[in-house]
DNA sequence: AATGAATGAGTATTCATTCAT
DNA sequence: TATGAATGAATACTCATTCAT
């Protein structure tokens, strides 16, 4: 009710712009991989609308427009996150033909590259935090977490794939904040002890 | 979130803190007691001055007068709940006279009272995700896995020691936010089966 | 509510309105219509384009395609309402044969359905709100009170219809705002005084 | 918790202003007449924070500091808008000391000049049109009506006194909107109508 | 002809911090 | 010494309107 009516943009290069844009199909798919990496370098606290629309270098409206409100957003970053990981766990896990394979698969989820991304580490934390506080975030890791011990469980038995669980948990938190990460011997060592029969 | 850190003229705090306790003795260490309990409920996002202020009923303006700014609360706050959450783990595997009674400490300290507060739980999750993005705030985690490791450390070698303690947070972190929390027999089992020889 | 009034371009729009009835006949009708209710449960300042689009169901962009601005949907409604109230004036009153009927008429604009109905009160009342700062509006209310007049005088001198007039006004709004109505009773008895020769 | 420490104002010029408004006892009391003022400007609507704030000169920051939220400014600028318009009918009333006298009070009240203020009338109709819509806001106009009536049950019956406070509303609202006001001739012969035994 | 997407100005509100008393 | 008042930057969100399809 409080805009101005017919107001003409001055210069043609910001048209120009505007019209480049304007036409951006995906733009939400985008968004919520930039939310994923603000999440990550900023926290949950320091992701605001401003910050993903800049990092997309989409205009502010669009973020609301796209998304009901942050909680939306954080939803929808936060669910394709946990659904990327625990793809990654599905497809180390499957892939595994034996239990000394699917051991090895899990010394290399917690060592390997994709869970040890300082994105991914920082983002999930960020997500344990906000669903320890929040409980309609609860559903997002609750999915996740029966994802990963059923892809745990297709090796081991219920109780060692709880345990294996945990320790991955455990020991990729800790190798993302110690000042000395666990060396990957040791990593392996302790799977090792876990999944001895 | 992004005011630099305390830079606290160390001395005259002192005198100053010194001074003002002749009025409202302890002002200020109930004041860190209650930054813990607001960041546990409302993340360190949430934890505002003035929440702090009302929830401790002072006024506003007590706030910046005892804190140099939002940091060194904040500092104050995680360092108290560090040192307290060493203290505990010291106390529970120092008593202990046994390889199996450290074993048993270990489990205690898992599924026991302390660590399975949700005050405790929240709060050092966010010191976690706090100290991974701002390094000023690894100083406490640093020092607090150290204290850890070294309390494991009087009863397993180095390398058990890495394992339980990752064991232990995975397994805490997953205690408070899984649905079906693991249960304490099987926490014994894991337990178990890393100190195995 | 800074927009400019609506510049209609007449013919076209009437071409156009035209055609979309094949689609949609009476869509442009029923906007205005549930404009009006949304003013009514709203206001004039929480009427938006939204808002109207979601109550009846149509695309957002229908809204700016039926009509050139809030103003001109603003207008379309307001025009619309009074008109209506009027007709129901000018059918009260013309039915009635002699002074007393007339005055039982007044009466039962005042105290029966139709002024009392929530939605046409409130209404009402935004219309003046609306006509008293922007006088762009003042033609749709000039018109409302010319209209009015009109049908009292046909039954009462000029004066007469004037305070009638008046007392309807006041006597209606009090009854909407006011915990105890003013009983119907009292209603005849104040006609009854200002109509006494 | 987003604020940078330390940031020191460029200019002296900036400072001496800030410094000459640091102390600026009342303010609270000014903010109040200022809303009434931008209320009757603006309508409730259009009365924003900023608005008010640039109205009074002081800065946004302080609208929130001394309201809770734009309905507290609200209830603050009407309750003192009622109470006032109160004060003047309970002045015109109390001080007449015959039927008569209170007839003509009545009669200056609506051709006089407080109530036939612009600013004046313009207010109260939005309060009328939020009382209607929200009810929070209707003790204040409950608490006015019954002053009023109080006020004219000085001197006149109850339903007397009912009758004239419509036919003083209905009345002074035609003569603000109408294009030819009611002339005070007119609204003497009225309140003689309805007053007449 | 009709509409989903896009946009930028505007809104209320929160807040850490400064300062006069 | 302690604090209420003040401040300006920042936040989430709403909206009328424009435009490409």
């Amino acid at each position: 009710m409080t805009g101005k009516a017919g107001r003409v943009p001055e210069s043609s290069a910001v048209t120009e712009s505007a019209r480049l844009r304007r036409h951006d199909p995906g733009r939400r798919e985008r968004l919520i991989d930039v939310a994923i990496s603000v999440i990550a370098e900023h926290g949950v606290t320091g992701t605001t609308h401003r910050r993903v629309a800049a990092a997309a270098d989409v205009p502010l409206g669009s973020m609301t427009y796209h998304f009901v409100g942050m909680d939306d957003l954080l939803q929808a970053a936060f669910t394709r996150l946990a659904t990327r990981t625990a793809d990654v766990f599905d497809d180390a896990l499957s892939s595994a033909g034996s239990r000394a394979d699917a051991a090895e698969a899990v010394v290399g989820l917690i060592a390997g590259p994709t869970l040890n991304e300082p994105e991914t580490i920082l983002a999930n934390l960020e997500l344990y935090a906000l669903a320890a506080r929040r409980p309609e975030f609860r559903t997002i890791t609750d999915a996740w977490m029966v994802r990963s011990r059923d892809a745990l469980h297709g090796h081991f038995d219920t109780e060692t794939a709880l345990m294996l669980d945990a320790l991955i948990e455990g020991t990729t938190l800790h190798r993302a904040l110690s000042l000395d990460p666990m060396p990957v011997s040791t990593v392996r060592a302790a799977v090792g002890r876990i999944i001895r029969p």
